[in-house]
DNA sequence: CAACGATTATTTGTATGATAAATCATTTCC
DNA sequence: GGAAATGATTTATCATACAAATAATCGTTG
């Protein structure tokens, strides 16, 4: 049932600022990763979400085009929406993770992206120690630079999100540029998780000075072997944390 | 094969059977990856868009909404569409990967393309060796068998996709099914490369087995091993193609 | 009775036109 | 000179109508 005590029952919510469309295809996105509307399952027809919402029906086709795009389902005249399997989904487009991760639990969602990342980023860079161009280190250092200035936790995560981004573009391979997302939403789960269970401020300057040296000098394995150290670290901070997740943990967290 | 390189003059295209506005996001989609519209651009607004293509501004909306999703614009009243920064193009989305290898030289491409896998493959498939049911197991030596029943190169393209998309999700790691859009690029695109300049039809099937025996057994190394050597061979292939690319390959550093 | 073809109903697809909201540019007023 | 009001432009939303596609139904026919 659609349970959603999200906004937008039979009023017309005109809320400023935001546009509709964007609402719509949150609530109806968030619905999919949460497991309401399953893979196979056959959404409601455009003119029921328009008078579930109470907005016009082209509101309504806006946030499925958007879904659409997305890869979360697929619209056929006389069938309707149809939610696509997993393996369509583009769980690597921003606004899809970020839903993913709103129905996830975050341990689990954090081992998960850990695990990416582990995959990912030595390869990465032992490319940008053997491909980087000056401005690319130069990049690199600077959000080093910003690290250090952090005087906080919260103030840290910005530059350091700027850093493995920074790593993964002096790759120089742009299809890598798309997993910087994962990287995004991995540092920013892992700060609102430290921040509430493990408040201790760890130091990884140093680890992450390791790394801009190794690709400085285009030491490709040392590189990579300094990026395993920085997620070594990382996965002990998530080690040390609370319980371990339960599987199949669907909550819809209201907003 | 339908080439479709026109970009829809003013002629009313109303092509049967295919949706408009999905016509219409490849058509500006392609526009904005071949760089006919650079990140920054102002895009036409919706009005001109719709006089230059004969349809209506409601079919130009939903491509402009389908675009917006993944990520190539932002749309805002008063200002219009503008293209974003190559950064926060999801590449990894199926119809952008597509159109950007329309606007991109093929060996170049494949270059680019096997880099990554090397980056992921290996580890991907240590994952699979350590993490893999049953289940997996049995539908990867299924892809085997197909690659097998092949006759044909062409016959063979299917199921070698459909082996490396198994190994990809043998890893049980949902963020890393969306890389298999890559990989089914790349044997497409390989298909294509090798079927105009090697017709040669190479026997990989010793270099799969070894894959799926290593994961059988659980040896992560040996797994890691297999996929590399696969990945070797593959190089060769293209290594052996025609002349190197002379596209200066656009890509725009600074932001 | 079975199979096949036409019909129907439902849903998305497209078009049109109107109004609202957001925002850049200009102008006015202090 | 600068701040505030005003205007103009573009997207955002709404409402309505019709077209196209297709699953389901029904009727015809071999």
């Amino acid at each position: 049932m659609p349970h959603r005590k999200a906004k937008a029952p039979l009023k017309p919510v005109r809320q400023a600022g935001s546009k509709l469309h964007r609402e719509l295809a949150q609530a109806i996105g968030e619905g999919i990763l949460n497991g309401t509307y399953a893979p196979g399952t056959l959404l409601p027809n455009e003119a029921e979400w328009g008078a579930m919402f109470g907005v016009s029906r082209t509101a309504v086709r806006e946030a499925i085009k958007t879904l659409n795009g997305k890869g979360l389902l697929v619209s056929r005249p006389k069938i309707g929406s149809r939610v696509e399997p997993r393996a369509r989904w583009n769980l690597l487009d921003r606004d899809v993770l970020a839903w993913h991760c709103t129905a996830m639990d975050r341990k689990t969602l954090l081992l998960s992206i850990q695990e990416v990342r582990r995959v990912l980023e030595p390869g990465a860079a032992a490319l940008a120690a053997a491909k980087r161009t000056p401005a690319q280190l130069l990049r690199l250092k600077t959000a080093l630079g910003g690290m250090r200035a952090a005087r906080s936790t919260e103030e840290m995560v910005a530059p350091d999100v700027e850093f493995h981004l920074a790593l993964l573009a002096a790759a120089n391979n742009e299809l890598l540029i798309p997993f910087g997302i994962i990287i995004e939403q991995a540092l920013q789960q892992m700060f609102d998780y430290t921040s509430r269970y493990n408040p201790k401020p760890l130091d990884v300057i140093p680890l992450h000075l390791a790394v801009v040296e190794a690709v400085e000098r285009s030491e490709t394995q040392a590189a990579s072997q300094a990026v395993l150290e920085l997620l070594n670290d990382t996965d002990a901070v998530i080690a040390a944390g609370p319980i371990p997740p339960r599987t199949a943990a669907k909550q819809s967290i209201g907003r």
